[in-house]
RNA sequence: GGAGGUGUGGCCGAGUGGACAAUGGCAGCAGACUGUAAAUCUGCCGGGCUUCGCCCUACGGAGGUUCGAAUCCUCCCGCCUCCA
């Protein structure tokens, strides 16, 4: 197995795990920032290193249409490429199957996409996509797989799960094994039997780690993190677990607390570049009027360039304005956040006290009353096997 | 002094007899965002109310024509351009 991964600690069904890979060890559970094109938007490798980012997502069907795979494999590979220099994931493009849904066409062997640029066809296999990413260089690379759509009918989501294993199974042939890791791609919507059926077709297949896709295509909070907890049981143990495009920090949480090791999310670099901000006192919607002339940084204890130095007014003042350095800011403060968060999530398993995670998630998750925001999504929902349920109970 | 033009809601700017409380944009007030077609998108944006409808006040000011005026006429005021 090219890739290694060691469980140091468990709490429950948590684990504090470290993945090692070519360029590099995760501590786990790990938060993966979003760099589909190479680069988190607006910051550069080292600010993203200085944030406390071990691992980079980035994302096959956009490099493969610009600049292309070949330019990325004669200029040696992504990592040289991009000048990030720890570990990085790709995703295949199978997200891009639910969020190109208009440009793309499935059949039982191949999506074939049209450029969402110009048009241009481009067809991906599941040889095809393992292929390019080897090429590329990444160390975790992801089997091209048809993430559907929310809600979808049983026998569609069906249908859609026997091609998508039929592609897993292709992919897991084409694999050359190493350097990088090939992770298989759980689907079957929110239907528990196909789901279940789904963990453990795909578990035979012997991939180096799982993930759990399908979910965050706005189905409600309830149904996704149900099939976590129907899902994530059922992947080999040994192996690390990835849930995919989740979430809030109350979602990861509920997640970790279910054996899951591994998180991507767009959401803090987006809601950063929206001028939305993750605090330990709730999100703060910075361009709103009440922040004008608050003095305070976004969170006191928040070590990022922003919190360091600049106060809510700045920070107000310069998304006001339109300043580059706003989303620049507030996308380093967002990810610093959520990277705190998971290695506080970690030292919590470590001294199996996951349990007091509660109160973090809670306060991430804006629910502290007072000025924060609410929601539907913001809710942490009772869930049977929630550590947060049992404390409150 | 003469000739021509122009004055619209916080700002810019459409509208030249009824479908106009008045297109747009900006500013302002909020909301959304989950393996990124997103530095994006959506709602509100004169006032009041018993707010999916009604009533006030509004297109420089004052009169007038008309069933009906931001739109036409008269006078006045301000600004702009050209000629003396």
């Amino acid at each position: 197995m090219p890739l290694t991964f060691d469980i140091l600690s468990t709490d429950g069904e948590a684990r504090r795990g470290r993945l090692t890979t070519p360029h590099g060890v995760i501590e786990t559970p790990a938060f993966m920032p979003v760099g589909t094109l190479g680069a988190v938007k607006g910051v550069t490798p080292q600010e993203l290193e200085a944030a406390g980012a071990s691992i980079l997502l980035s994302n096959l069907y956009h490099l493969a249409l610009r600049p292309g795979i070949d330019g990325i494999e004669r200029l040696g590979g992504l990592h040289a490429f991009s000048g990030w220099r720890r570990p990085i994931l790709t995703d295949s493009g199978g997200f891009q199957v639910w969020s190109l849904g208009g440009l793309r066409t499935v059949d039982a062997g191949s999506v074939t996409f049209r450029s969402h640029l110009d048009g241009s066809p481009l067809r991906f296999t599941p040889e095809g996509v393992v292929d390019f990413q080897e090429r590329m260089g990444v160390d975790v690379a992801m089997v091209l797989d048809e993430c559907t759509s929310w809600p979808v009918e049983r026998p569609v989501a069906e249908a859609s799960w026997e091609r998508t294993l039929a592609w897993a199974r292709r992919a897991r042939e084409a694999w050359k094994e190493g350097p990088g890791g090939l992770f298989g791609i759980v689907q079957g919507s929110v239907y528990r039997e196909l789901r279940e059926r789904a963990a453990r077709d795909l578990a035979a297949l012997d991939f180096t780690g799982y993930a759990i896709g399908g979910v965050s295509v706005g189905e409600p909070v309830a149904e996704r993190r149900a099939v976590v907890e129907w899902t994530a049981p059922l992947l080999p143990a040994d192996r690390p677990r990835y849930l995919m495009g989740v979430g809030y920090p109350a979602d990861i949480l509920h997640a970790v607390a279910q054996g899951v090791d591994l998180f991507d999310c767009v959401l803090p670099a987006r809601n950063a570049r929206h001028a939305v901000l993750f605090t330990r006192e709730g999100v703060l919607k910075i361009k709103n009027a009440r922040f004008k002339d608050d003095p305070r940084p976004l969170d006191e204890a928040c070590g990022c360039p922003a919190c360091a130095r600049t106060s809510r007014a700045f920070l107000h003042h310069l998304f006001r304005c339109g300043e580059l350095t706003a989303p620049v800011l507030a996308t380093l403060h967002n990810l610093r956040f959520y990277l705190d968060f998971m290695a506080d999530i970690r030292q919590a398993i470590g001294l199996g006290a996951l349990t007091d995670m509660g109160t973090l998630a809670r306060r991430a998750a804006g629910e502290t009353g007072g000025d924060s925001p609410e929601g539907p999504d913001f809710e942490v929902l009772p869930v049977s096997s929630d550590p947060l349920e049992q404390r409150s109970s």
